[in-house]
DNA sequence: GACCCGCTCCGCCCAAAGGTGGACCCGGCG
DNA sequence: CGCCGGGTCCACCTTTGGGCGGAGCGGGTC
């Protein structure tokens, strides 16, 4: 058994993951702090206030795990998380926020975010969510997850992508090869080439497509085949 | 069919979650029926060894939630699922599989699954999620989750759009608004009408636009601003 | 003041796109 | 067989798009 030294919390074991907590409010640090305490096999190495702190302590004490608040003054929690994305950090950072904005929620994802849990996590699943995100895991909060499914799901989306399909179904193969090089931007003369047809045969081709299709140019040819996924 | 009466598993509790258990492997559904019998507030109602069989029987029973294999004969879970939710079948199904295969996680949460999990998932974890998902929660298998994360933040994606985003950035206002007007799939003559523009001068701005954008006609604005998320 | 820049508009010209009508070949079908 | 539909191509025409140069106006800068 190694001696511990005496600045050190004792409780911490020696293969402990470490932890780094991020949020402006002191009484929230604190309170982090003390259910993060209750775990020997967490130990928090730092708070910070802010963002702009957070990148730089992280940096230096190369924890394994962060907890970041997003609301924050100076610099807020998802530039914090790019920042050290952009920096490489190896740590693995869980947003933490009050409020389950959908746009907060993608961003973060987006920018390299482990995990999101809202603040009224219990505290029990806010420890275990640690050391699951310490191995390598993604952990959300179920309402978190919901909204993320909501996100692919779309059904607004999924709407347009079938009325696009509907759309060019009726159309002969020929004519979908036409709507696809349309659709890339090529003139007639290069889609011509790039099918072994002549200018006249592409036009007549496009021409079936504006009838078919109902549009009036290869703008909107474009946008059909974009939104039935072709693309 | 394998329908239960209700006299057998005396166990289960009065308000208890009532499953059915789908999947063509009769050893799946012995193990599924052993795990969830082991919790009294749990009562497997029937067991179904195909998509068809599961869509007539959940709609008769009426469960609270299904557990739904992936590949079956004859009918598969998705199209099961599908089936379900056309009929607004309320009963809330969780997706099982033995490999995460990406492409059905996003379609299986597009037809409205109500969680995923893994076939390896531990016995508890999945009595726990049975009872998250009947309580309106999502439960998704970690792997799951990433997947899900991963489809959402897509690196290739962002690194388009940032792309499109700053070849767009150098525009004037002015040529912005020609920008989406054209990405529309508008005419000069109806650009003009809708900023009241002449005609001549939405060229102008057009042909800045193939200038500053690097591009020879107005798909490929349209596939820029599209990129870009303004359209 | 001179200067630059964004925005507006003009005219001229040519190329490309789009509209119309017709032609031929070929393969499937009644 | 004749008929039809997809695919190929043509000619002719009008409209639109796109290239080029020029110009005036307002606001901001040096």
């Amino acid at each position: 058994m190694a001696e511990l030294t005496p600045t050190e919390p004792a409780r911490a074991a020696a293969d402990a993951v470490r932890v780094v907590v991020v949020d402006d409010d002191a009484l929230v640090r604190a309170s982090l702090r003390m259910i993060l305490g209750g775990d020997p096999r967490l130990e928090v190495v730092a708070e910070c206030a802010d963002g702009a702190e957070a990148v730089t302590v992280v940096q230096r004490l190369r924890p394994d795990v962060v907890l970041m608040d997003v609301r924050m003054p100076r610099v807020d929690g998802l530039t914090a998380l790019r920042s050290l994305a952009a920096a490489g950090s190896p740590a693995r950072v869980i947003v933490l926020t009050t409020f389950d904005a959908d746009e907060l929620v993608l961003r973060a994802l987006r920018e390299g975010a482990a995990g999101f849990l809202l603040k009224d996590t219990p505290p029990a699943q806010l420890v275990d969510g640690i050391h699951r995100v310490a191995a390598g895991e993604p952990i959300l909060s179920p309402t978190v997850t919901a909204q993320l499914i909501a996100s692919v799901a779309k059904p607004e989306d999924a709407e347009r992508r079938a009325a696009a399909l509907r759309a060019l179904e009726p159309l002969t193969p020929r004519e979908r090869d036409v709507a696809i090089a349309v659709a890339e931007g090529l003139s007639n003369q290069e889609i011509g080439e790039r099918l072994y047809l002549g200018v006249a045969t592409v036009k007549t081709h496009v021409a079936h497509l504006f009838a078919k299709l109902g549009v009036a140019n290869r703008v909107q040819i474009a946008r059909l085949v974009h939104d039935a996924g072709l693309g």
